[in-house]
DNA sequence: TTTGATAGTTCCGAAGTCCCGAACTATGGG
DNA sequence: CCCATAGTTCGGGACTTCGGAACTATCAAA
């Protein structure tokens, strides 16, 4: 298998990560490898709220995160462990992951507020 | 005319925003508005950079930012008055348009830098 | 009031993107 | 070697985006 391709800090862009986000439910998945540091496997998100998603979408929104430059992948034997970018990124764009991230944990808290 | 749609404040999404703003045109535009406090007419936005907007292309851009919440738009006369929501959006959202525009004004600045 | 100019919107077809099932590839264990 | 598991690629249908041409809205001048 190829290894898989990670942008240089230099050249994650800002649109790509925010297209990146734009989707709830890739922004569940950044979120959930951010809080955990590190998920062992992308079938350890094979689900979102009660929405299961198929292997083939799960596996192009890791490929979208991973060339936004947010998340980090490798291969540990036959799965894969996916790390959270996170903190390089912050580095580049200070506040911005952090702003985002606080912005869906408060409209998704809304929604629960409202059932 | 029919009087355009504004999201309430309580309805703007952060996945909206974050798509609105993906589109470096957009962002663009939305930056302008932002730094203007009041821009008077899509075509004082025509160009952004070297590149031609079409009329048509210009309208849906503003259509995305109006329905994301980002700007409000009101006709005077024969033009339109589009003003930024910023202020309303950073009181739902606290830092997350700063931490967009910041980032995408690192980026412009890197690129100026590397002609 | 009619005519004209200017500012935006709508329509629609071509091009592009996204979604997901089915088939495929890669890795490790027995 | 064969199987099971984890993930990727392919392909077609649905959806989105772009932009030119035609349309609508508003105001001003004759």
């Amino acid at each position: 298998m190829r290894s898989l391709f990670h942008p240089a800090l230099e050249d994650v862009r800002p649109e790509a990560i925010l297209h990146a986000l734009s989707d709830p439910t890739r922004a569940a998945i950044f979120a959930r490898i951010s809080g955990a540091g590190c998920v062992e496997a992308c079938t350890a998100v094979s689900a979102v709220g009660d929405r299961v998603i198929p292997k083939s979408s799960l596996s192009s929104h890791f490929k979208v995160l991973r060339e936004a430059g947010l998340i980090r992948c490798e291969r540990h034997g036959v799965e894969m462990r996916n790390h959270s970018r996170c903190a390089e990124v912050e580095a580049r764009y200070p506040g911005l992951l952090s702003a985002i991230m606080s912005a869906y944990a408060r409209t998704d808290a809304s929604a629960m507020a409202t059932p």
